[in-house]
DNA sequence: GCCAACGTTGGC
DNA sequence: GCCAACGTTGGC
């Protein structure tokens, strides 16, 4: 039987930040199905690449800021692509955004699901130590945005420090 | 706690 | 559309 298959999109990567008092590697470990919905982005640049640049089966590393220690701290991987944020509707949830209309959200969220967490965290500090990491998007002065890219080098770089093997 | 960098808001 | 004011992020 023949199959008309999508053209091949290769597998990207992608580092998303979250403050661990928010929500940890941890937390995602303990959820149902090690699964979660990537809700509370409030930023268009994010939200631009969260809707239209994620697929599934795309790697997610897992990066705490306003921590202690800052580190990369888990991989993951998205389960489903882009759709709206159920939070943005919810006036209980801290990101409920009264201006978002059901009929065209604002704001998308993906799913992950966690892969592996890191045998330990990989320090930012030794990141910034890797000269193959130099242009690293996380890296960069001023560097804000909450879902970034990561290139293909940097991956296999980033999970050769963390002694993870990168074949699932 | 500091403050640089960046994003958003809103008057004009 | 400009841009000043303000708010947030996030490493240090």
């Amino acid at each position: 039987m023949t199959r008309r298959s999508a053209p091949e999109r290769p597998r990207r990567y992608w580092l998303f930040k979250t403050e661990p008092g928010e929500f940890s590697f941890a937390d995602l470990l303990a959820a149902p199905r090690r699964r979660t919905g990537w809700d509370g982005v409030r930023n268009y640049q994010a939200r631009n690449l969260l809707r239209d640049e994620l697929a599934v089966g795309d790697g997610v590393l897992i990066y705490h800021s306003s921590a202690d220690p800052l580190a990369i701290t888990g991989i993951a991987r998205v389960t489903r692509a882009g759709h709206p944020d159920p939070t943005a509707f919810a006036p209980d949830s801290a990101h409920f955004d009264p201006k978002s209309d059901p009929e065209s959200p604002t704001w998308y969220q993906v799913e992950i699901e966690a892969v592996i967490p890191l045998p330990e965290p990989l320090l930012r500090a030794r990141l910034a130590a890797e000269p193959q990491l130099r242009k690293m998007m996380l890296l960069q002065r001023g560097s804000r945005l909450s879902v970034q890219p990561v290139t293909a080098a940097e991956w296999e770089r980033i999970l050769q420090l963390a002694g993870v093997r990168a074949d699932w």
